[in-house]
DNA sequence: TAGATTGTTAATCGATTAACAATC
DNA sequence: TAGATTGTTAATCGATTAACAATC
């Protein structure tokens, strides 16, 4: 019972899930670059991150580096991808086919990535018969017959603010678990369901704040 | 010395700093809805915090409430604005006018935020001369006027992943100190410059590791 | 064997939370 | 005065980091 345990399910740390991603990534550039080994200095640098965090990181997953050694990429990219569990492709519907919608249908990398789009919805009728990356814009009324059939578990919400709690309700009343949500909104709901919450003001505002400071502060740093 | 600093300028915590502008957002929804009065509870709740957090949040900036009774919507919100440093708009450019940059251009929340795009620009000429969101797009070889003339200090960079590095050096050498970053890549830059990430891939595998994890985790709470 | 690099330990740092004295 | 709610304290929790023993 008090023994490590063994094979996968440990439990990770939020921080190093969130970072997971970045190393995946890093290593996705290793291999095409044709890169067949790495140090955890080389691929720390490359994620931006320092390399005593990443080797700490790595080792919640398990022992897949060689002391003395350095870690396979190949082999390591499949461990990370693995775990994250992007070895296949989910599916997702997009709600919200505005401006932001459309890019998020054409963004390619998502695709690459492990995550495949398989129906975009809008509540405007007007909407409907439109296009977008390859797919019909659908009313949202459809979103039960669409998750039923695809096994859809994670929604990405795009719509505007005001809409994006009905939107999420009905999400989780058809069994969606995982939501990324692009309005810039609380949402709440139920507990063992996920949500991400992505919003561009925020991003600036917490850009300004520094910016602010940086007119303000005392020049204490400055060696000059 | 040891005194608490007085006025401004303190040091307030990082993951404070991240939840500013969420306080800030349900002030704002409060003013609209004519809300002239809430408790640090509401004021919570609305933000999707708890309020012991909220509290010691606020407590960084001053003390602005009144005991018994609660916060002045209004005043709190301008105290906010003004620590986050949105009393005034900051001056934007936008680099990379594909979907996303598209998307970004035409989003209000941006002007409504504490933000003006100033400029687009796109390194591709093919480009020039269309019309987006009222703005004309520049070539990227006119950053150096347009951040001089109107003294931007925060860039966004919407290109694909191999420009963005070149990109955010330009950015820096016409004294840019600001980046939101939307290339999935990570960028290097001189200290000093600030770097924000947003990366739409990593989101959704972040919401996949724990998805993943919902099928296999035992059942150990489940009181059914 | 000597050099390199991992995986882990332990110390430190920062963030969260509950509880409550202060005070309206 | 009694009730309400802030602002702060102190305990706890989680994340980071440097250092190094293990080991290739």
């Amino acid at each position: 019972m008090t023994a490590r345990t063994p094979d996968s399910a440990r439990d990770i740390p939020e921080a190093t899930v969130a970072r997971l991603p970045v190393y995946l990534r890093a290593l996705t550039s290793f291999a095409e670059e044709g890169t067949t080994t790495c140090s955890s200095e080389e691929l720390a640098v490359s994620a931006g991150v320092n390399s005593a965090k990443l080797r700490k990181d790595l080792s919640y997953l398990g022992s897949y580096g060689t002391r003395g050694v350095g870690y396979d990429v190949e082999y390591l990219r499949y461990q990370i991808a693995r775990e994250i569990g992007v070895t296949h492709d989910w599916p997702v519907v997009i709600v919200g086919i505005g401006n932001l919608g459309h890019a998020l249908a054409n963004y390619s990398g998502f695709r690459s990535r492990g995550f495949r789009v398989v129906a975009l919805l809008d509540a405007d009728p007007t909407r409907k018969d439109e296009v977008v990356a390859g797919l019909d814009v659908r009313s949202f009324e459809d979103i039960e017959s669409i998750v039923a059939e695809h096994a859809v578990s994670i929604g990405v919400i795009a719509t505007p603010a005001i809409a994006a709690q009905a939107v999420a309700d009905r999400m989780v009343a058809n069994g969606i678990t995982s939501i990324l949500n692009f309005a810039p909104t609380v949402l709440s709901v139920p507990d063992g369901v996920g949500v991400r919450k992505v919003d561009l003001s925020i991003e600036l505002q917490i850009l300004a704040y520094h910016e602010q400071r940086k007119s303000i502060a005392p020049a204490s740093e400055d060696a000059s």
